[in-house]
DNA sequence: GCGTTTGTTCTATAAGTTGTAGAACAAACG
DNA sequence: CGTTTGTTCTACAACTTATAGAACAAACGC
């Protein structure tokens, strides 16, 4: 596991753990099957509580991207290729971005730079799940 | 005004005010030099606390976005046409909508369907900005 | 079966955030 | 001068965050 998290942020730690993995799943580096470390193990990991890390699990589990099974840890159910998001996602995921999309152009980003912006972070998730195959 | 907050969000009042006084800049409701209500004002026609507005308000001073003045309530201080963002703006921008593009890519969104999605917000910013001047 | 590990579920505690509340003050305006 | 407003302070209840310990049932290796 290459993930990281970092104490002094002001983004509490489940959260940040929870935006890890599911940016591993959006990578590749965590395709659907693969499984990650239990709880305790990857508290230890960070040298923080397993409560912590239960709790961003539960997070997962909760929009349908882990399975937690006792004694094997967790794993993922779910990636780019699975399938079709849920009915719902879309909707919510729209008004999210709508905020944050907002905020740049407020800012002056232009809408090309942000559309830009989007395609070089998309490419960056693409680049990891070059699977030959 | 035409902004609006729901009490029963778990989304902090303030962020909520914030988020859509961004927004409405974004969309040309506020341009550059338009005037918003006094925190007390506006307190009130939403019954909350003016403490709450004054916090959404505060933020949205740190960001450049809003100067305080007494008397007069708030003015805005920048819009998409007033010139290109802060120096450092971007990069941390590009951190949050990487999270918010992996989450849509791990839920099986397709690329496309992504930044079409993206599109048709911007859009909807245009589409209140069009001053036939 | 037996022991160990793990997810799960409780309680508890300390620190921080959120929202409300009231008081006080200096600046701005008519 | 009097009023309104931003600003700053204290205070409080409710909630969140992170840690901590205890206990239990399910899963696995031996």
């Amino acid at each position: 596991m290459i993930l990281g998290v970092d104490l002094a942020s002001e983004v509490p730690l489940y959260q940040q753990l929870r935006d890890r993995v599911v940016e591993a799943i959006a990578s590749g580096i965590l395709p659907a099957g693969s499984s990650l470390p239990t709880t305790r193990q990857l508290a230890s990991d960070f040298g923080i509580n397993f409560h912590t890390v239960n709790k961003a699990y539960d997070l997962l589990r909760q929009q349908g991207l882990l399975r937690l099974t006792r004694k094997t840890g967790a794993t993922v159910l779910r990636d780019a290729h699975t399938g079709p998001p849920p009915p719902d996602f879309l909707s919510g995921w729209r008004s999210r971005a709508r905020t944050l999309l907002a905020e740049a152009v407020a800012h002056g980003v232009s809408e090309a730079e942000l559309l830009e912006t989007c395609e070089s972070v998309l490419a960056t998730f693409r680049a990891e799940s070059e699977d030959p195959a």
